[in-house]
RNA sequence: GGAGCUGUGGUGUAGAUGGUUAACAUAUCGGCCUGUCAAGCCGAAGAUCGCGGGUUCGAGUCCCGUCAGCUCCGCCA
C-alpha cells in the first residue's frame, strides 16, 4: 500500500510500470475502472496483465478523497494502491527472468568451527560495501570451492586455523586460478580501495535521501517540492512548495508566524500583511492542525531572530500563496514531544498520537531496523517466505485465537502462535534458510511487554550448527547496534547454562549489568540449628542468600513486605539479618553460633550496614525468589550498555503439578541433547534440551532450539507429554509424516521484534513502538475492537451466544 | 483468577481531618498588537468531580459495588 499526495492517480504507477517492463510482463492500465468502487473512492484503477477480468489484475487501487476525514481525521487526499505479489510472480516468466544474485566474494573455511570467523570477516567486508557469502553448512573446502565456482564468484577468500593464527587470508582469483596470501586488514583495505575505483554496489541498507520527495513524473506539477525539515541555508532564495500541519500560530496583528510540521520536522512560515490582504486573512483563519499547502521563498533570518532550538531555525519561508487543504477540530492533546497525557486518550486518538515527532521517530526506527534485518538475512541467502494466518489449533503453549469457519460450521481456524510447524515443514521442503517477519497471536493476559498480536523475526535453518546460528544472530545484533547507535558489540556473546543462570542470578534471563549474585549456603546452613534450613536441605532443597548492600535503611515493615512478596512467589518465608558493628541483628541469630554467623557473613562478603536475605526451599523456588529480590534491589544507576547473553541447556521438560504430567519447557519439537537421550526413560526432568534464549540486560529477546527431525524421537516426546498415539496422530500427524520423508536436521530462533525495537528506542513498553496497540484487556480504544457482530453474521457461522446471567 | 495504583473543565494538575461560589495553568473563543518562536496584553466561555448505590443535615473527599486504563503475580517463550 502506498499513500501520498499527488496530482493524478496514474503517477503512482510509474514504479510498477517500470517493474513490469523490466519483468517483461505485458500489461494494460485502466484508469476508469467501474468495478469495485466504494463510497470514498473517487476514481479507481488497475493494471492487468494479458487477458481481461479480475483474474488478470496485478495491481489496483483508487483515489479516496474523504476517507481519513470521515474517520475523524483531517482532510488528506490520498491514493492507495495494492499489488498482488503472487499474481505478479505468476505473470513472470520464471525461467527467463529469475534474477541471479551473486555477491562478489565467497568466504570459504578450511577446518571445523570457523563459521564465527567467517561471519566476522563478512561483517568487516560489509562495512566496505562488499557483500559476501560464507559457508554455514559445514561443507568441506572442496565442496565450498565447487559451490563458489558454480555460483560464479570472482574471488574466494579462504580462512583456516593456520591463517587465523597468523592473521592472514588466502585469496583465490577464480578466473585465472591465482592464489595469494595477505593480511586480513590488507584484504579489507583492498576492497575499500577497489570500492572507490570500481564503485562496487553498496550492499548495506540505505535510506533514501530526505530531500528527494518528488516522483519522476511529477516535476513541475508537484504539490510539494521539499520536506519542511529538509530545508536549510542551501535553499535560500529558492521558491519551494510545502505541505503540512499547522503546529503553532503566533499572530502579531500585522505579522503571523506559523510553525509548519510534516514528517520530517518543523519550519517557520511568515505571512506579512503588506504582501496582500487576501492571503493574510486566510492566514489569520489558520488554527492548530489545519492541513495547508504553501508556496514561498526561503529566506535567511536576521541574526537576532535565529532560533537555535530548531534545526531549521536559521531560515524561514515567506509565503506568497496558500491553499487550506483541510480544517481540523482542536486536538484533544498537544501534538508535540514529551506530553503527559492519559494513555487512554493517546490510544483513542492514536492517529494524532502518531503525528507527534517522537512517535514518527519510533516508526522510522522500526522501519529501519526491519530493513536491516531483511537485508542482512538476504545477504546470507535466507528466503523470506510467508506462512498462513489461518491455520489449525495445536495444543502447544498458549491459548489460541480462534476464527470460526463458515464453510465448515462447528470448525475453527486458529491464528498462529508462531509459524513453528510451518517453518519446520519448510525445512523438510529443502528451503534450508528461511526467515519471516511475522505476526503471532497468543490469547493470554497482557503485560507491558506482551501484546495479543506481536511480531517475530522468525528464522529456521537446515544443516547449521548451533554455533553458526549463534554467530548469525550475533552478527545481526551487532549490525543493528552498529547502524542505530554506532556502537560496536563484543562478539561472541557469553553463553551460560540455565542451571548456572538460576544458581547465580535466580533467573533464566539474568541481567548481567550488576553483580549481587546469589550465594549458595547449603554447607553452612547444615551446621546451624535452624530447622527451616535443615528441613529444606533434608528434602533435597537449597539454602541461598542475597546480600543487599546498604540495606540497613530498610525498616522492619519493609522486611515484612518483602517476606510477603517472597510468599507470593512461592517461598515459605524469608529470613533476614542486619549486619551491625557487633554482628547480626536477626530473629534467627539464636540458631547460629558466633563463628557460623561470621563465616556466613564472610562467604557473602557482607559489610556493616548491609542486610542479608535468606531463602530455604526447593532449589527452583529458592533461586526464583532470591532472583526476584535481586531484581528488586538492582542498583538504580545501572548503565544502558548492552550485555548480551545466551542461556543454553534448558531442561526439556518441567512437571505440571495440576495436570500431573510433563510439559515441554520450550515446545514439543525441541531436540534433547544427544547424551541425555537415555535419561528420557529414567529421569525425564534431568534431560537437557538443545534450546537457547537470547537475553539482553535482563530481557528475553529471542529463543529457539534445534528440532527433532526423526519420527521416533518425536513420537517418544509426544508420549512423554501424555499424548496418546492416536492423539498425536490426530493433532500432529502431518508433522510426523513430514519427518518421515527425509527431514533434514534443522533448528532456528525467533526474535521478539517489538521488544527489540523497544530496547533500541529506550522504551519500557512495547506499546510505544507498535503503531496501533491494544490495552491490557486486549481492546483497541480507537476502533472499539473487540465488538459484537450482527445476528446475521452469527447465523452464517451457526454460532449461538450463551446468554449471560444478567440477560436472563 | 488475584493484588496494587489511577480516574476532578478540552488537556495537565490543586482541592489536610466531610461544610455549601470546585482553584490554578494551559488550550479554546473574541479584541489589541509587524520579528515571534512556551509570543505578549485585555476579556469571555468552559467541569455537578468515571458510573451506580450507601453513610450523613451535608460527599470531589468516607464506605460498598462497578467500568476503564496502567503495573505486577498467576498465565504466557
Amino acid at each position: 500500500m502506498i499513500d501520498h499526495l499527488c496530482e493524478g492517480c496514474d503517477v503512482s504507477f510509474t514504479r510498477v510500470k517500470e517493474l513490469l517492463k523490466k519483468l517483461d510482463i505485458p500489461f494494460n492500465l485502466n484508469t476508469h475502472l467501474v468495478r469495485g468502487l466504494d463510497y470514498y473512492t473517487r476514481t479507481a484503477f488497475e493494471i492487468s496483465a494479458g487477458g481481461a477480468g479480475a483474474q488478470a489484475s496485478l495491481c489496483g487501487g483508487g483515489r479516496y478523497d474523504h476517507l481519513v476525514e470521515h474517520l475523524g481525521g483531517p482532510y488528506v487526499p490520498g491514493v492507495g494502491v495494492a499489488y498482488g505479489v503472487e499474481r505478479i510472480l505468476l505473470a513472470m516468466d520464471w525461467s527467463k527472468n529469475l534474477p541471479k544474485i551473486s555477491p562478489p566474494v565467497y568466504i570459504a573455511t578450511a577446518g571445523k568451527d570457523l563459521e564465527g570467523e567467517a561471519l566476522a570477516l563478512a561483517a568487516d567486508l560489509r562495512e566496505q560495501g562488499v557483500a559476501s557469502e560464507t559457508d554455514l553448512l559445514q561443507r568441506s573446502l572442496k565442496a565450498q570451492m565447487k559451490y563458489s565456482g558454480r555460483q560464479g564468484y570472482s574471488q574466494v577468500v579462504i580462512i583456516g586455523e593456520d591463517e587465523i593464527k597468523q592473521d592472514i587470508v588466502t585469496v583465490r582469483n577464480m578466473e585465472n586460478g591465482e592464489q595469494s596470501e595477505m593480511s586480513r586488514q590488507a584484504l579489507v583495505d583492498r576492497f575499500a580501495c577497489d570500492n572507490q575505483k570500481t564503485g562496487l554496489p553498496e550492499k548495506t541498507a540505505t535510506i533514501p535521501s530526505r530531500a528527494e520527495v518528488v516522483l519522476p513524473d511529477q516535476k513541475g506539477s508537484a504539490i510539494k517540492t521539499h520536506y519542511c525539515g529538509a530545508l536549510s541555508k542551501e535553499h535560500v532564495n529558492q521558491e519551494v512548495k510545502l505541505t503540512g500541519w499547522v503546529s503553532k500560530r503566533r499572530d502579531h496583528g500585522g505579522l503571523i508566524f506559523i510553525d509548519l510540521r510534516d514528517r520530517s520536522g518543523i519550519i517557520q512560515l511568515v505571512f506579512n500583511k503588506q504582501q496582500g490582504c487576501e492571503l493574510f486573512n486566510q492566514a489569520e483563519s489558520l488554527r492548530s492542525e489545519y492541513v495547508i499547502a504553501v508556496e514561498g521563498e526561503v529566506h535567511l533570518r536576521s541574526k537576532e531572530t535565529i532560533n537555535p532550538s530548531l534545526p531549521t531555525g536559521e531560515i524561514e519561508v515567506c509565503i506568497s500563496r496558500m491553499e487550506i487543504l483541510n480544517t481540523s477540530q482542536t486536538p484533544p492533546f498537544y501534538i508535540e514531544d514529551g506530553i503527559n497525557v492519559d494513555e487512554n486518550l493517546r490510544l483513542r486518538y492514536r492517529y494524532l498520537d502518531l503525528r507527534r515527532p517522537e512517535m514518527l521517530k519510533r516508526m522510522q526506527l522500526r522501519h529501519r531496523a526491519v530493513k536491516l534485518v531483511r537485508d542482512y538475512l538476504d545477504q546470507y541467502d535466507f528466503l523470506e517466505i510467508e506462512t498462513p494466518m489461518l491455520t489449525r489449533s495445536t495444543p502447544e503453549g498458549a491459548r489460541d485465537f480462534l476464527v470460526p469457519s463458515r464453510m465448515h460450521s462447528g470448525s475453527f481456524y486458529a491464528m498462529p502462535q508462531s509459524p513453528q510447524l510451518f517453518k519446520q515443514l519448510l525445512m523438510v521442503s529443502g528451503m534450508e534458510r528461511y526467515f519471516q517477519i511475522v505476526r503471532c497471536f497468543r490469547d493470554e493476559d497482557l503485560r507491558a511487554d506482551r501484546q495479543p498480536e506481536f511480531t517475530q523475526v522468525d528464522i529456521e535453518t537446515s544443516f547449521m550448527t548451533k554455533e553458526s546460528l549463534f554467530a548469525l544472530t550475533e552478527g545481526l545484533m551487532a549490525l543493528l547496534w552498529k547502524e542505530i547507535f554506532g556502537v560496536e558489540i563484543k562478539k561472541p556473546f557469553l553463553q551460560m547454562p540455565y542451571r548456572e543462570a538460576m544458581d547465580r542470578f535466580g533467573s533464566d534471563k539474568p541481567d548481567l549489568r550488576y553483580g549481587m549474585e546469589l550465594i549458595a549456603l547449603d554447607g553452612l546452613a547444615q551446621k546451624s540449628e535452624f530447622k527451616v534450613f535443615k528441613a529444606a536441605l533434608e528434602s533435597g532443597g537449597a539454602v541461598k542468600g542475597l546480600r543487599v548492600p546498604g540495606g540497613k535503611g530498610m525498616s522492619r515493615k519493609d522486611l515484612d513486605d518483602l517476606t510477603l512478596q517472597a510468599r507470593q512467589l512461592g517461598a515459605k518465608g524469608l529470613a533476614w539479618a542486619y549486619i551491625e558493628e557487633d554482628g547480626w541483628r536477626s530473629p534467627i541469630s539464636k540458631f547460629f553460633d558466633q563463628s557460623l554467623m561470621e563465616e556466613i557473613s564472610r562467604r557473602m562478603e557482607a559489610e556493616e550496614g548491609d542486610v542479608l536475605l535468606f531463602v530455604a526451599d526447593d532449589w527452583e523456588i529458592t533461586c526464583q525468589v532470591l532472583g526476584a529480590l535481586r531484581t528488586h534491589f538492582a542498583p538504580a544507576d545501572i548503565s544502558k550498555e548492552p550485555h548480551f547473553l545466551w542461556v543454553i541447556d534448558f531442561p526439556l521438560f518441567h512437571y505440571n503439578k495440576e495436570e500431573k504430567r510433563y510439559d515441554s519447557d520450550h515446545h514439543p519439537f525441541t531436540a534433547p541433547r544427544a547424551e541425555d537421550m537415555p535419561l528420557l526413560d529414567s529421569d525425564p526432568l534431568a534431560v537437557r534440551a538443545q534450546a537457547y534464549d537470547l537475553v539482553l540486560n535482563g530481557v528475553e529477546i529471542g529463543g529457539g532450539s534445534k528440532r527433532i527431525h526423526d519420527t521416533s524421537t518425536q513420537s517418544k516426546i509426544f508420549s512423554l507429554l501424555g499424548l496418546s498415539e492416536a492423539e498425536s496422530k490426530e493433532k500432529f500427524g502431518f508433522l510426523l509424516e513430514a519427518l518421515s520423508y527425509g527431514a533434514p536436521p534443522h533448528g532456528g530462533i525467533a526474535l521478539g521484534l517489538d521488544r527489540l525495537i523497544a530496547l533500541l528506542s529506550g522504551d519500557d513498553s512495547i506499546r510505544q513502538v507498535i503503531p496501533f496497540p491494544k490495552t491490557a484487556t486486549g481492546s483497541c480504544l480507537m476502533t472499539g475492537a473487540p465488538a459484537a457482530v450482527s445476528e446475521k453474521q452469527l447465523e452464517e457461522l451457526k454460532i449461538e451466544l450463551q446468554k449471560t446471567v444478567e440477560e436472563e
